[in-house]
Parts: C-alpha cells; sequence; structure tokens
DNA sequence: ATGGCATAATCCTTATGA
C-alpha cells in the first residue's frame, strides 16, 4: 500500500496537479492539506476520470484536508474529540483495515503568539485523543503538514526563525511519537538537506532553503512494513506549484 | 521592523501562511 500526504495550497488551484501527479503516482491513499475551499466547492469535475473515491472536510479560504482513495473508506473521523474547533484540519479514515489520520497541523505564526499557543494546545488534544485511538488499530499511519521541523538536519542551516523549531513544538511532536510511532523518512537513507516546504519568495526552491515539515508517522506494526519513503520535489519545479512536496511511503502488507 | 510570493475573500486591500 502506497500512502502519499501533500499540502497542494488550494486544491482548486492545484487539481490539474493532482490529477497529473496521481496518473504518475498511482498511490492508494493521497492526503491532501490546505484544500482551501468548502465541501460544496470540492473541484469533482476537476478530478472526474482518475479512480479514486473523494472524502473531504473543508472550509472557506483556509485549512480544509482531503482524501483520495482507490479503495472506500470507513470510520471517517473530521476533529480531534473534545476540541471544539471550527477550523478543518483532521480528517481520518480507514481504509483496507489501515488507520490514516490527515493532519494539517496548527502553523503558529511566531513563538509565543497566540496562534503559537494554540498550536500546542491543539497538539496536546491530538496526543490525548491518540492516547486511546492508537490502541485500536492495528496499522496506524499519521500524515501531513505537522508544520513542525523533527530536528535541526530537517531545516536550512541559516533558518532564522524559531517556529517549526522550538522545542515545545518539537515536544508535542515526541509526546506523539512517544506513543509508539515513528518518522517513516528516517527509517531510510536519505539525500542530505531533505526538504517538504520552500518559501515562493527569495528563490528558496532553486536555493535549497527549506524545511522537512511534512511527515508520514507510522505505529510499529505499520512501521516494519514500511519499505521506502521519499520527498518528490518533482512537482515544486512545476509552473505555478504548491510550495509544499508530495510525501510518499510503501507499505508491504501480507 | 519589513518585504519578498501566493491564495482567498471582504476584492485594489487585508489575513494568512512557514
Amino acid at each position: 500500500m502506497k500512502i502519499a500526504t501533500w499540502n497542494v495550497n488550494s486544491l482548486r488551484k492545484r487539481a490539474s496537479h493532482v490529477r497529473y501527479w496521481l496518473d504518475e503516482n498511482p498511490v492508494d491513499v493521497l492526503c491532501l492539506q490546505e484544500t482551501k475551499c468548502q465541501n460544496q466547492d470540492f473541484p469533482l469535475e476537476d478530478l472526474q476520470g482518475l479512480e479514486y473515491y473523494a472524502t473531504f472536510c473543508g472550509q472557506k479560504a483556509y485549512n480544509g484536508v482531503a482524501l483520495l482513495t482507490r479503495k472506500p473508506v470507513e470510520d471517517v473521523q473530521t476533529s480531534i474529540p473534545g476540541l471544539e474547533d471550527e477550523e478543518r484540519r483532521i480528517l481520518g479514515a480507514t481504509i483496507d483495515g489501515v488507520r490514516v489520520l490527515n493532519l494539517y497541523v496548527v502553523n503558529g505564526k511566531e513563538v509565543g503568539d497566540p496562534k503559537y499557543r494554540h498550536k500546542l494546545k491543539w497538539l496536546s488534544k491530538l496526543q490525548q485523543h491518540l492516547e486511546d485511538d492508537a490502541g485500536r488499530h492495528e496499522r496506524y499511519v499519521i500524515v501531513g503538514d505537522f508544520n513542525i521541523a523533527p530536528e535541526d538536519r530537517d531545516l536550512s542551516e541559516d533558518w532564522d526563525s524559531e517556529l517549526l523549531r522550538s522545542e515545545p513544538e518539537r515536544e508535542g511532536l515526541r509526546a506523539i511519537c512517544q506513543l509508539g510511532f515513528e518518522d517513516c523518512f528516517r527509517r531510510f537513507e536519505q539525500p542530505a538537506e531533505s526538504y517538504s516546504w520552500w518559501d515562493y519568495r527569495n528563490s528558496a526552491f532553486r536555493r535549497n532553503f527549506g524545511v522537512r515539515i511534512d511527515l508520514i508517522l507510522a505505529n510499529a506494526q505499520a512501521a516494519e512494513a514500511c519499505n521506502s519513503c521519499r520527498i518528490d520535489s518533482k512537482p515544486r519545479t512545476w509552473e505555478a506549484p504548491s510550495d509544499h512536496a508530495p510525501v510518499v511511503a510503501t507499505f508491504d502488507f501480507a
């Protein structure tokens, strides 16, 4: 089973990219973030002809998550229990016996900002939910735009902001991983300076000035079955690209 | 401290992103 995550920065703008990418990369599950459209505006017509089911949880202008799956989804989840939140940032479902949780983690704006505090609270609520939920599924994969660079090697050397790397953010991610989840990307040898996001400004992509914040986490049983994980930076070279690249993991489930 | 670039909506100006 192949599972991919991609922050598309508006699905209506990027539908043709998604379509083209899926033709080249026929993954079983594609998790999208920042779809930026309400459910009634989901661009189904632009995705027609693809052999995928679409499941979505959107809102106007901001946030929004979606799943494109070759098989039907079961047990769809669109919020963190106990967190009353207008923002559409989470979409969970079981596909072919694998629990997939698709996240668009709060950005946080800057360390100390109210949005940063909201980010930490959001992560803590997610962690509490996973304490309950992790044990309910044998194969559990959490993917998405975490807006956290796990380690210093996941940011360009002269990264000047504390956001995405601060200890409380990393502690939030670590607390989730301590429930038994592992960053699939680091199970394998990877090129130095591997990133998944590059600013549109200042030729950041050309200079490879970026961060790795788009992650695929797997519980022990899924991680053992994972035999590859890579970032596909090619779509970042396309005309009018998303600022994020897709990340793909392959699982060899018996 | 700000801009730089992109997106959506309130649409020629603002909020947000990372």
